[in-house]
DNA sequence: CGCCAGGTTGATTTCGCTCAAGCAATGTGG
DNA sequence: CCACATTGCTTGAGCGAAATCAACCTGGCG
């Protein structure tokens, strides 16, 4: 049965659609045949842990389908969302490619599939294929870039400019647009999740939203975001508080 | 004249004791030799640029001597320390791995003597040493997790305790002790870069010196700090605000 | 000397946090 | 089926932290 979902995303490496745009791009058919020979696949549900910080890191996870979280957290239990990751990312490849124990959590934010590669076979395709190597360390690099735009936001935009641009940035992930142009998406957080990725306490999240439906730029709704005029959240989020 | 100095840190790559401490320190005899022989070294001035955002990658550096800030600037004009760098570390390597452009500024913050390292002399000893990669790759997930950390604090503390976080880590890197336990050190940058690098305007890291000095716990006379009781500034960095 | 950059200080306002209450949706056991 | 917790979210009041605007000081430096 499960064998003749062959072309199904994630039944098999091969025919996988998500491999064309992610690290495993590099590999040659026999390098994917490998792959797709030791690979796992597993089906996660919402809220469950796929790892947990402090483990030892085993191997990579290739998100088929669904929605993952990587959380941080601190001495005093402070938990942030650090980064959310979607079908086609890699998961856990710091860890491995340090041969580090894992620093974050990670989670499924709703029914999710995922392959696991163990650590055996990616360092036989890093051995076989160095060019590999180079997209993980594009990877990292790319993280590190993200981490460093956060922080210089973070030091710069009033929380109303960060949710802004949280927004924004789940919207070209999730957003479908409307006729009119205006758009919309499921929110893949909650509130209290919203709102410590912005550093922010959830009843200070609550006002902002409040204030931008006030000012007819969105609209909330249970976990439905609709945006009504994206283009001036763009403009808000470019030039924040030039003036009013 | 200048072959004289051959045992003086930074004018022989096999003398240099900043080596062993270093990405370089998994270089065997003879490509150290090819190190020392490809790199060049300069003298800078106090604010003196390195390199600018923009600027194609051409090699990494070496700081032998001296400090240097990674100065990170946005659309708006802000412009903020995102790292500081000091003896011994290696500067530039992110954009010569991606074989990307420069996105930071790299400033001298006071006279310092960097080497430079040519990216065909890098990429040669990459080809020749894969431990020379691990080691790179190492340092860009180091950075990283350090990002992520920033990230955090950033997200749940006030910036007294940020403030206190950021003197407490110069301390470490600049710190002399006195006989009596206290600690002093001449900091590297300016009260406005230092509010930046907290996320914070400098007249707000003006009251938070004044209050530090108020309780007993700093004193600070233009550049130079004096932590009296750097024990008690410990325990406020580690569980922030809980009570007075 | 005037000028200027870097720093401090004060007054005022704004923003965001804390504490607290209330509400809707969901679940659970009797 | 109802009483009741629980969870996620909203709202309000009060307060404290930090931003803003502005004056002023200080030590170079032409």
């Amino acid at each position: 049965m499960a064998e003749q979902r062959g072309s199904l995303r994630g039944a098999n490496c091969l025919t996988c659609q998500l491999r064309h745009c992610n690290e495993w791009q590099v590999l040659n058919e026999e390098e994917t045949r490998l792959l797709a020979h030791h690979r796992k696949s597993r089906d996660y549900q919402a809220g469950e842990s796929i790892f947990s910080a402090g483990e030892p890191s085993h191997g990579v996870y290739c998100i088929v389908s669904g929605a993952v979280a990587l959380r941080k957290s601190d001495a005093e239990g402070n938990v942030i969302p650090l980064r959310l990751s979607y079908s086609g990312d890699t998961l856990g490849y710091r860890g491995l490619l340090l041969n580090a124990h894992r620093r974050y959590r990670a989670e499924a934010l709703r029914p999710s599939r995922l392959c696991f590669i163990d650590k055996a076979t990616v360092k036989t395709l890093l051995d076989r294929n160095p060019a590999l190597g180079q997209q993980f360390l594009q990877r990292i690099a790319s993280d590190l870039d993200d981490a460093h735009d956060h922080l210089m936001r973070n030091a710069t935009l009033s929380n109303r400019d960060k949710f802004v641009h949280l927004l924004l940035t789940l919207m070209n992930r999730y957003g479908c647009t409307a006729t009119d142009g205006s758009r919309f998406m499921e929110l893949p957080l909650s509130r209290r999740d919203l709102a410590s990725m912005i550093g922010a306490r959830h009843e200070t999240l609550s006002r902002i939203i409040g204030r931008l439906e006030e000012d007819g730029l969105a609209r909330f709704s249970g976990r439905t975001v609709h945006l009504t005029r994206p283009q001036s959240l763009l403009q808000e989020s470019r030039r924040p508080a030039l003036l009013e």
